[in-house]
RNA sequence: GGAGAGGUGGCAGAGUGGUCGAAUGCAGUAGUCUUGAAAACUACCGUGCCGCAAGGUACCGUGGGUUCGAAUCCCACCCUCUCCGCCA
């Protein structure tokens, strides 16, 4: 959520903000103002009337005590009761309406965010590695190989799911266990993450939490009428474990990774260029999640992102950074970079990974705070990155090291994971 | 799933209709004392909202209700614990 402080103070750099990422939610904000208006003098209405509420009632005590009779100041009281609950009504409508207008408001995208209206206008940072050359062969993309080698199968995803569900099969399913095994040590190991294993069912708080409710309840596979949710990445369960928390400071910068599968309906998606892998109703990801002091957040966002590209530096496979402009940025973050690995066989960029800072928006919608220096307590930043997604990862991986009689040859990180450095 | 018990401040734990935002202990912060530390002593020590401030107001699992007045009484829900059943 955004401040409302701040939309109070700088409603037209609010406007403009939202302005930039195309939409019209900037248009709640003139509606947002009128309820805060409303809330605010209602609410110093009402708490005049419970002071005179409280003042008789306490009066009402000690005349009984002392064997007094109190019925004229009661039946006073009674009317100042009906009075609050007419006044308290009105402004719990406002309070709710300016609510559920500010969780639909998206993040402000940062200041020094590109400008742009989509993806199109995303610039690219940087890219590592360079594209692979095949002697004497041409590179197939990874359901041929996958097909020859047997390393999963559409057919059987579809057959006890639907389509866009896959088993994995086979040293297929043990290249997924060594990749994730290999992503959770490199995060665990070398960038100071603590590992969680955390539920893949929560519930709507915590969807509200993360900013997937209430505008994309239908992205996501309800349970229980909704009540509850297959998440669509962990960054859900693991941002909302602290929710409604107070961190201490010394503790910064808090840094948590989980892998868990992944849900996603992909509504409408269907039918588009997503061959294989690259876009599917379950999937596996290690996610990595920062809780940081506000005025860490952007070093952070660059050291998340190096964390994330250590796996695909660590692989020796060819990517590229882009930064996502205004137009394009998602609904709760201030700035994104993606990190777009190089398939061979599909030659083009997928992307693996997603880095942003959410600055205080997530931490206030969950009351996520720190206590500061001053004694009072302040909303921290959140961060979160996928490090990596795992099904464009292994499209990545086999397409980029298939050899000529199509098996494949493991970078070097992976073959005591991998238990070998071939598949055949 | 069945039966019972319970949910109060960072933790422990009082409080069963009025002066209770809440005793007490521990932890924490500041200070006194001390060469230093410990101990002892003193003070402070929950969160939100409104307000320039003084101050006010709300919050005792959540949501309703009763009452002039609710942490305290009533109803529903959620969660935890114990026992039974079932079970990876």
């Amino acid at each position: 959520m955004l401040d409302i402080r701040l939309i109070r103070e700088e409603p037209e750099r609010c406007q403009d903000r939202l302005k930039a990422r195309g939409g019209d939610a900037w248009k709640l904000i003139t509606e947002v103002l009128e309820c805060d208006e409303q809330r605010r003098s209602g609410e110093t209405e009402k708490q005049v009337l419970q002071q005179d509420r409280n003042r008789l009632s306490k009066e009402i005590g000690k005349m009984r005590s002392q064997g007094e009779d109190s019925s004229e100041v009661e039946s006073k009281v009674r009317g100042i009761g009906e009075q609050i609950k007419v006044i308290a009504e009105s402004t719990e409508k406002a309070e709710a309406r300016q609510r559920e207008l500010l969780l639909q408001i998206p993040n402000l995208p940062h200041e020094n965010c590109p400008v742009g209206s989509d993806e199109t206008a995303n610039p690219e940072i940087r890219t590592w590695g360079g594209k692979p050359k095949f002697e004497g062969f041409e590179a197939v993309d990874h359901l041929s190989l996958a097909g020859k080698l047997g390393l999963f199968d559409f057919e059987l995803g579809a057959k006890i799911s639907s389509s866009g569900f896959v088993v994995y099969t086979g040293k297929g399913a043990r290249l997924q266990r060594a990749l994730i095994q290999f992503l959770l040590d490199l995060h665990t190991r070398e960038h100071g993450y603590q590992e969680v294993n955390p539920p893949v069912v929560v519930n709507r708080e915590s969807m509200f939490g993360t900013g997937q409710l209430p505008k994309f309840e239908d992205d996501m596979y309800g349970i229980e009428g909704n009540q509850q949710f297959l998440i669509p990445t962990a960054e859900v369960p693991v941002t909302n474990l602290y929710r409604d928390t107070i961190q201490n400071p010394d503790d910064f910068p808090i840094k948590t990774t989980a892998v868990t599968h992944c849900f996603r309906r992909e509504a409408g998606a269907a039918g588009r260029e997503n061959r294989g892998l690259i876009r599917m109703h379950q999937f596996d990801k290690v996610e990595l999640v920062n809780v940081v002091e506000p005025g860490q957040s952007l070093d952070q966002l660059e050291l998340l992102t190096a964390e994330a590209e250590k796996v695909l530096q660590t692989l020796g496979l060819h990517y590229r950074i882009i930064e996502l402009c205004t137009g394009d940025v998602g609904f709760s973050s201030t700035k994104t970079y993606d990190i777009e690995v190089w398939a061979p066989g599909q030659n083009e960029y997928l992307e693996v990974s997603s880095c942003s800072s959410f600055g205080d928006y997530q931490a206030r919608r969950m009351k996520l705070r720190y206590k500061g220096e001053d004694g009072k307590n302040h909303f921290c930043h959140t961060l979160n990155g996928s490090g990596t997604a795992l099904p464009r990862l292994y499209v990545a991986l086999i397409e980029t090291y298939q050899q000529a009689d199509g098996s494949i040859l493991l970078p070097e990180a992976l073959h005591a994971y991998f238990g070998g450095e071939k598949i055949t």
